[in-house]
DNA sequence: TGCAGATCGTTCGTACACAAATGGATTGTG
DNA sequence: CACAATCCATTTGTGTACGAACGATCTGCA
């Protein structure tokens, strides 16, 4: 009893770093012409429809800042492209091209390999309440 | 049935990187001049002792180039100082400074509550079931 | 109507994260 | 003992992340 129990190896956020670096490996692998963020912002997009730059950051969990940079290099890949909005002039429209749709269709198996590929290690019951704990701590 | 039934919010990579996201937040609203990286390589050079630079690296889950960094801004706040090692000229010696043990000791408890927080919504025995199911996926 | 306050996109600065390349040091094996 | 394979630290380049500040635009409400 010297008062240290502390293990960083145990801790939550120690963990979740990791798992993560596993996914994005394992994302990487089977995905390597887009980041994981990439590909959120265009599934989003292709999911739900078009949609204004900051709206989408905040459909995919990234800041305005961030969300810039994404969009920006998916530009470059003319996967999106932007306009402005002629019913706000502060909005930046954003949807994905045609080969943006393509590519996504591509793509989109490739991803649920990524996850099925992720939770391997887990039964089907395992996996389910895994997500449902993870979901609770969003 | 079209043919997509994909939903990214459900998907284990985006559910990770949002519980992440909560993660970190709570983590700087606890511990303000450290990054969590930054915690974790102090913590970990103060519970095992001091090591080579890689080492460490490997030990807290960061590759060469990042830990380098890491060591760096530790070094700047002199948390951290390196020597080259006598007994092998390639490595660099890192060990904790005086002032880097009296912040880790002081720091500690702050991580146990960050840790905490973090899983607040979960019940005890809900926590460990998750801890361990990720464990399994590192 | 008018303006305070909110929202939008952009930029800057700092901090990971990892791949790839480099050059120096060390080790295992023949 | 030599030397190929390995390991170490560093650098470069690209891509997230997020806080803070900025100017332009829009909206609610007095």
């Amino acid at each position: 009893m010297n008062g240290s129990d502390y293990r960083l190896d145990v801790q939550i956020g120690f963990v979740l770093r990791r798992v993560n670096q596993r996914h994005l490996s394992i994302f990487s692998k089977n995905i390597a012409e887009l980041t994981p963020r990439q590909f959120a912002a265009l599934a989003k997009l292709c999911e739900t429809g078009p949609s204004s730059q900051n709206a989408l950051g905040r459909a995919t969990a990234m800041d305005a800042a961030t969300i810039k940079g994404v969009i920006d290099r998916l530009k470059r890949a003319n996967l999106v492209e932007t306009s402005p909005d002629p019913g706000d002039l502060r909005r930046l429209f954003v949807e994905p091209t045609t080969a943006g749709r393509e590519t996504y269709a591509r793509l989109e198996p490739l991803a649920k390999v990524i996850s099925e590929e992720t939770l391997e290690p887990l039964a089907p019951a395992e996996r389910k309440a895994l997500l449902s704990l993870l979901g609770r701590l969003v």
